[in-house]
RNA sequence: GGCCCGUUCGUCUAGGGGUUAGGACGUAAGAUUUUCAUUCUUAAAACAGGGGUUCGAUUCCCCUACGGGCUACCA
């Protein structure tokens, strides 16, 4: 085992956005993968074509990209053991299901599914399996020769897996513990389907085997099926090579009951998908965290907390951290619900984490889409500083810091007017007058100090100052300490806002 | 219905045979900041129920309840 590299794989199917667990089923699989010096590898399931949407394989790389999870091998970047498109591998999956069928573990099934609906509906608890499999229109009830006439003529088929009967398949899963059912209950799933696509079932197998996959990490929905998965590789013989399993907790709906899905987002008003997500087939956007302001750190942050922590009180984790302290036997069993607070609560303490120049780029992009000019990269540095620690998501950036781009348009008159008088007006008059005579405007605490004393002079509680001088740089009751803000806007442009707010004010 | 998995504050969770059951989000109150936020302090808030085992169970076992998943030629 110790010639195994670690290799790990994610298999979405392109069809339609990435979901919260589907994120954090990479982050798990990555962050093993990484911790052991492995490959993380991405094979795309697309052997359902009536459900494959144009463009959601992309989509699918531009999220890992995005969250900086990229995989070493992919239909994108290739890798030893390609293709990675299983539409790409179809000839490969009937060998395989046909050996399986020589060996007497599957068998060729002719039923029709019409035939098949009407059993449903007229049996209860209909199932394809050994209490009925002998009554079916199958390679097990025809004889050799119909068999071979039937293929012969093309007629349309499936093989489906033969489940033994009364044996307990019993396996060991990494996050479970001892886990077993009994063969008797799960039907004869069909392996190839009539088009001559494999199911998820054939395919995870044969895939995983030829791709040396050493660690397969899925969701908990997966684990019924697991029996399936775990007889294919005794029967195909490749028990020595399989996999160690491990199965994820699923992310729940935060409120009501069930897993999340993309209609919990639009009803309470959160995203459920990495990025936004076009659907060119219904035109529907769906909302990702990217564009709502998250950070990519927060979001795998927040997702590896959702059934993991390394037992410490810590919740803040950057990538390579979690690589380092990540252990698959500290994942939780149960489901977790899925809490949009908290996930924008990891977000502010991302932002306030993050220096001011590793938020720079996504700043500028959020303030030039809406208008905002910028001429002064250095500049914009020192405003994401002082502004950065009241935003929770990336575009408070702009309600935080545009006005240090452009005096304000509108101003909180209500909050002034009341107490406004000819002797505030003239304190201000007089404080400008004084900017105007200083070469250097000096540090905010000293700039503080002549502004306090200034005011004594003329006999006015300075606190009954601040705000409107406040409201003359800002518009509003908003920002950091107002001797910041006039030392990063600078005498010039402090004097023009004072002198055009007082203009409005006195009117 | 059948099978499988699960169950600690409202939520995410730590813990584990003897603890004042710890932390975080959120909520409330207060301090700081003459704005808002940050920060800090404090408060309310949990072992699903019943049986065992044990000197002692939230912790181990069983049952029940509840929750979730699966039960397709979808993954």
């Amino acid at each position: 085992m110790s010639a195994n590299k670690v290799r790990v794989r994610f298999a979405p199917s392109p069809t339609g956005g990435l979901h919260l667990g589907g994120v954090r089923t990479v982050l798990f699989n990555y962050l093993f993968a990484k911790q052991h010096g492995g490959d993380f590898v991405l094979r795309i399931e697309d052997t359902d074509q009536s459900r494959y949407v144009a463009g959601a394989e992309e989509y699918i790389m531009e999220c890992l990209q995005w969250c900086g999870l990229n995989p070493d091998e992919s239909p994108g970047v290739g890798g030893p053991y390609g293709p990675y498109r299983q539409s790409e591998r179809k000839a490969l999956y009937r060998e395989y299901a046909e050996r399986l069928v020589m060996q007497g573990h599957a068998y060729y099934a002719f039923d029709t599914p019409e035939e098949l609906e009407r059993n449903r509906r007229e049996i209860p608890n209909f199932q394809y399996g050994h209490a009925y499999r002998d009554t079916l229109r199958n390679s097990l009830t025809l004889t050799q020769a119909q068999v071979d006439q039937l293929l012969r003529d093309g007629e349309p088929h499936v093989v489906r897996i033969k489940m033994p009967v009364d044996e307990t398949v019993r396996f060991e899963d990494m996050i479970r513990g001892h886990v077993s059912f009994d063969t008797n209950q799960s039907d004869d799933k069909v392996l190839l389907k009539a088009d001559g696509m494999p199911t998820y079932h054939l395919a995870v197998v044969v895939d995983d085997y030829l791709m040396k996959i050493t660690h397969a990490f899925r969701g908990e929905e997966w684990l019924p099926s697991a029996p399936v998965h775990l007889l294919l590789w005794e029967y195909l013989g490749w028990k020595a090579d399989m996999p160690q399993w491990a199965h994820l907790p699923l992310i729940l709906k935060p409120d009501g009951h069930g897993k999340l899905s993309k209609r919990d987002g639009a009803r309470l008003g959160f995203p459920v998908y990495a990025m936004n997500w076009f659907d060119p087939n219904t035109g529907e956007l769906t909302p990702g965290f990217r564009e709502l302001g998250f950070l990519p750190e927060a979001f795998l942050n927040l997702l590896a907390m959702l059934g993991w922590n390394d037992g410490t009180d810590t919740e803040i984790f950057a990538l390579d951290e979690l690589i380092r302290k990540f252990s698959i036997e500290r994942v939780n069993k149960a489901g977790a619900r899925f809490d949009f607070e908290k996930a924008k609560w990891f977000n502010a303490e991302w932002i306030k984490k993050l220096k001011a120049e590793s938020l720079e780029q996504k700043v500028k992009e959020i303030l030039e889409d809406k208008g905002v000019l910028i001429t002064d990269e250095d500049y914009l540095l020192k405003v994401i500083a002082l502004v950065k620690e009241r935003c929770t998501l990336l575009p408070d950036f702009y309600q935080q810091s545009a006005y240090f781009f452009k005096a304000p348009q509108e101003y909180d008159l209500p909050s002034v007017k009341p107490k406004w008088n000819d002797a505030k007006a003239e304190f201000f008059r007089a404080f400008i007058t004084m900017l105007g005579n200083e070469d250097e405007l000096g540090d905010p605490h000293d700039l503080e100090t002549r502004f306090k004393a200034l005011a004594d002079e003329r006999g006015i509680k300075p606190g009954e100052l601040m705000l409107p001088f406040r409201i003359m740089l800002v518009g509003g009751k908003f920002g950091p300490h107002v001797f910041d803000i006039v030392v990063l806007l600078g005498k010039q442009e402090t004097v023009c806002r004072v002198e055009a707010a007082l203009k409005i004010f006195s009117e």
